[in-house]
Order: structure tokens, then sequence, then C-alpha cells
DNA sequence: GCCGTTTTCGGCCCGACTGTTTTCAGTCG
């Protein structure tokens, strides 16, 4: 059992017991554990052993017992026992924004609603607003929140899909007579939300590698779906595929299987030509005295038989890559190795984990040469945002601590809030003396169209504001985006020369991969930022990254590849 | 439920916004 999965059983007993009306602390206890579960570095099988679980901060007696339960039995009791007293469809309920435990409690008891399909019906029939503090909006939101979870249904955030498929390879590769195993399919391709884990195994008895992999004790479910293939549903939920293949196929399957079927249909087109075929196991001859099959021996080759340049997964949607590559003009994809910097960083000064100098340490450890300490402002209470005094003392802190530091620079920044009416959350006076500024809204996600585009665009127009920080607001699988023209907002950031931001937390990743492309179209620059809270943070930019390479971003395109001192010169500060 | 204690229990995550109301409860960051 991986830290992960025990911190998803938390947030599971979180959820019921909120939805059983529970006392909010002890809510609050079990997530804030699930939290700290998935930010240690240490494995908690290792941590029991060594007896040291109540180290960890928010585990004290009652989690730690219940840690050792499920290590043991890989079953939690007590979780089991408030499944059966709350039903599972009050909890897809909390998914609809806007819908809390308290609404959802009060439905289930009066209207006897256990499902989202119940609950979707009751909404139809205008029975919600019947409810004490239920009215027609309240419905209207019910129908939208359930529209967008079926936008998504079954989907999981590439967050959550990517680290699970990495540790299902890395075992992989550890059995007997499997000579390679590779991530393929959407996720490979970096899509944000994806359906399935497609993993691709080269073995010369793939029979033994099948059996391995139904009984993994991961899985919930598992079946034989193939001569040489095998399905399985993980705890998680997630549907993970297995092909296996001969070592001589993997190649072609691996180009295969991580294209789309747009990419594959398009260059089959250009493979009839040749009088080709392209399948799983490479390219079928259509001449009438061939019946052989070309086995590429890697992916540049495959590329190489239809004369094209090679073409990386993050593009292989059917949209323009073909084109791009027939015309020699596949962009150099942005890579982790350009990285210098990250931009919006939060710490203990504000709501993150960390000091400032141990946020330092980590990046300087990953090779970078500056990041942003930009902090939450000071309305942004909840978080604990920086009042002027506070703000100004932490920049004196940062100066002292460049002083000590070679080679590597704090940049003092903030993330200021952009107010519902399109101020910033601190004067102009205060906002001149950062030397980056991040803005960002995080409050009235539900301003209309009109209202909400003339506050952005009123942010923007500040001369301090260098950074949009995740323009569209949308929380994957969770909120949609604000009602923001990004358009619009591509136009002023060109005209001004503000930078958008790849918020590259596996939540967001805002922008999009859609609306990243769009703006490398405009001449507009990224800034692929992690929005880290904790050191561990600063790993997911490479969920940023790869969004950016799905938005066919090169290093040029990304402000946080350029060297510290073309940086400063752009920021144009007193450095 | 955790934590930090003046070791046995009180404090912990608050304030703006929203939709429903005429004064507030629920939601969310």
């Amino acid at each position: 059992m991986t830290n992960i999965e025990i911190a998803w059983i938390f947030n599971e007993i979180a959820d019921l017991l909120e939805l059983a009306g529970e006392n909010f602390y002890k809510v609050l206890a079990y997530r804030k554990a699930s939290r700290s579960l998935q930010r240690i570095n240490a494995e908690v099988a290792d941590l029991q052993r060594e007896g040291r679980l109540s180290d960890v901060p928010g585990i004290g007696k009652n989690l730690r017992s219940k840690i050792e339960e499920i290590l043991k039995t890989g079953k939690c009791t007590y979780l089991e026992e408030l499944r059966r007293n709350v039903p599972q469809g009050m909890r897809y309920m909390l998914a609809i924004p806007g819908l809390g435990p308290s609404s959802i409690r009060l439905i289930y008891q009066k209207l006897s609603v256990e499902t989202l399909e119940e609950l979707e019906k009751a909404a139809k029939k205008k029975k919600i607003r019947e409810l004490p503090g239920m009215g027609p909006k309240t419905e209207t939101n019910i129908l939208e929140g359930i529209k967008m979870l079926k936008s998504i249904q079954d989907c999981v955030p590439l967050g959550v899909a990517l680290p699970l498929a990495e540790l299902m390879v890395s075992q992989l590769t550890s059995i007997q007579g499997v000579k390679r195993a590779e991530i393929c399919g959407e996720i490979r391709r970096g899509k944000e939300m994806v359906a399935d884990i497609d993993l691709l195994v080269a073995a010369t008895s793939p029979r033994d590698v099948i059996d391995i992999f139904l009984s993994h004790p991961r899985f919930k479910e598992s079946w034989v779906s193939g001569a040489f293939q095998a399905t399985a549903i993980s705890l998680l939920g997630v549907k993970v595929n297995l092909k296996v293949v001969s070592p001589e196929e993997f190649a072609a399957a691996w180009f295969y299987y991580s294209s789309s079927g747009r990419h594959i249909d398009k260059l089959n087109e250009i493979a009839a030509n040749q009088k080709y075929k392209i399948i799983s196991k490479g390219f079928k001859s259509e001449k009438e005295k061939e019946n052989g099959i070309i086995m590429p021996e890697s992916e540049e080759e495959a590329y190489g038989f239809l004369g094209l340049p090679y073409i990386p997964p993050e593009l292989r949607e059917g949209s323009g890559e073909i084109e791009a590559a027939i015309a020699n003009s596949i962009p150099k994809l942005i890579t982790a190795e350009n990285i210098r910097g990250d931009l919006h960083i939060h710490t203990n000064w504000s709501d993150g984990l960390n000091t400032i100098e141990e946020m330092a340490e980590a990046a300087l450890k990953r090779g970078y040469e500056y990041i942003a300490i930009t902090d939450h402002s000071r309305s942004l209470s909840v978080a604990d945002g920086l009042s002027v005094e506070k703000l100004i003392k932490q920049f004196e802190v940062i100066k002292e601590l460049n002083k000590k530091m070679s080679g590597f620079r704090i940049l003092s920044g903030i993330e200021v809030d952009i107010r519902t009416d399109g101020t910033l959350d601190y004067p102009d006076e205060v906002l001149a003396m950062a030397d980056i500024v991040v803005a960002s809204v995080h409050s009235g996600f539900k301003q209309d169209s009109a209202t909400i585009n003339l506050r952005v665009q009123r942010a923007l127009e500040n001369p301090y504001v260098r950074i949009l920080g995740h323009p569209s607001g949308r929380i994957l699988g969770r909120r949609d985006p604000y009602a923001l023209d990004l358009e619009q907002i591509l136009e002023t950031a060109s005209r001004k020369g503000t930078w958008l931001e790849i918020n590259s937390s596996p939540d967001r990743l805002d922008l999009s991969s859609y609306w990243a492309r769009k703006a490398k179209e405009k001449g507009v620059v990224i800034a692929i930022n992690t929005d880290a809270h904790d050191v561990s943070r600063l790993d997911d930019i490479r969920f940023g990254i790869i969004t950016g390479r799905r938005g066919w971003l090169e290093s040029e395109n990304v402000i946080n590849t350029w060297p510290l001192d073309k940086l400063l010169t752009e920021l144009g500060g007193m450095f």
C-alpha cells in the first residue's frame, strides 16, 4: 500500500464524515493527515517498521492504528462501516461546485436522493427548490454540475494517472523475461484528463507477465482481454490496460499505441501512397505479391519510413503536426533541462509549508538559477495573506538571504489578488517594491463574462503586473473556467508584454495546452510555474512542461528558461 | 482527530461571496 492510497482512504473518510455531519475539526484532521501523507518523502510502510509513524504531522494515536491496520490487512474497517452508512452517490455529489455536504445531506434526508441520477431527476422536476434554503439557482447549479461531471466521466487527472503508471512500469520492468516496459496512450501524449493507463511490455513469455499483472495487489478487478492483453481496475478506480509484445514488435507498437487515432489515420494516408498500411506491428505491405510486415527498430525509424522527421508523442493528436513534419517545421519542444527557475512559489510566510531558505535550497538542488517568492496578498486571509508590513519585512529577509547566496537569486515577488472590481490588493507603491508581481483571481469566480473580463483587463493594465496566474481558473474535474474571454486576454497580454502562466499544479494545468498554443501563435510569452506550497511540489513542474509541450511550446516561448541576467533585464528593476 | 500542554482538555480555518432570504447558512479558497 503506497502513501497515496492511504491518503485516499483518509480523504474518503473525511468526505463521508462530512456528509454524516460530523465535527468539522475531526474532518479537518483526516484531510490534514491525507495531505501530510502525500507530502512526506518516506514510504509509510518503512516508517511503520521503524516505529516512526507518529513523526508524520497530523498522525496521532488513532490514525496511526488505522494505518497499521491498512498496512496489515489492506482494509480499513472504519471506512467500510462509514460506507455502509453513507450512500456512495452522496460522495459523488460533493464534486458538484457550490453543493456542499450540508445541502447534500438535506436533499438525502428530505427527498431520499442517493445517486447522481436521482439528484438530476429531482432537480429537473423542480423538487429541490421546495427545500428550505434552496431555490431555482441551486437547481440550475446542480444540473450544470452534473453535466460537467458527465463530461469527464471515468477520467482521472494526469497528476493521478502518471505516478501510478510509472509505479506499474517500474514493477513490470523487474519481472523476469521483461525486456522493456513503457507508458503509451493518452498519458504519454500528456492529456490532462486520462481515461485509461496504457502500458506496453516487451517480453519473451507474455503469459507469465500477464499472470503476474492480473494478481497485482493494487487492483480491485482484473481480467484477460486478449491473447496478449490484460485489463484491470486499480484501487483508485483507474482502468489499466497492459499489452505484451515481442521485443521485435516493441518499437512499432510503442509508436502505434502512443499515437491518437487521428494521427495514425493521417499517417496512413501517407503510407497508402507507398502501398503500406500501419498496424500495431509495423508497416504491412498492400502490394499483391508481398505479405510481409516491416518492423521499425525505433519510433524515429517508423517516421523515417514514411519520409518524416520524428514527431514527439505530445503532438500526435492530428492537429497540424503531420503538416508541420512534412514542412520540416516540427518545433523543438521545451524540456525539463530548459527550465532555469520558478516564478510562483509560496512559503510559510503565507500558506506554504517551508521557509524561504528551504524553497531556495530545493530549487538550487534542482539546478535552478532563480526563484520568485510569491506569497499571497492580504485579502486572502484564509491563506494568511501578507500585510504590507509583513511583505516589506519579507523583502528585507530575502535581500539578506541573497547576500549569502552565490550563483542563485531569490526574487522578491507577490501573488497579488485581483479584487472583484479589478483593483489589486496592494497599492501601486507597494507593488513597485517587488521584483515581480503575479496577479491572480481567487474570488468571485461566478462573475458574468462582461464583469470578469473588465476586471482582469483592468488588472493587466497595471504597470507592475508581470504574470497573470492560473488565467482560466479551472480546477480539473471540479470547477469550470471563469467566464473569461481568453482571446481578449491574449490580445492584451500581447500588447502589454504580460506573461501568462501555465500553472503546473496537476489540479489546474492552467493555461491548458490549447491556450498555450494559441498564446504562442500570438507571440505571448509563457511562464511555466509550479505554485508550489512546499518543496516536494516543485516536482510538479513536469506537469507544466508536458502541458507546454502539448501546446507546441519551445524554450524561447517560456520566460523561465531564460538565464538570470536576461530575466533581470526584462524585469527592468533595480537589481 | 491532533496537538500541546499550566497532563486532561480547549483550540484548531477565517472571511467573502452566494443564494436564499429579510438576517442567514452554506460554500469555498
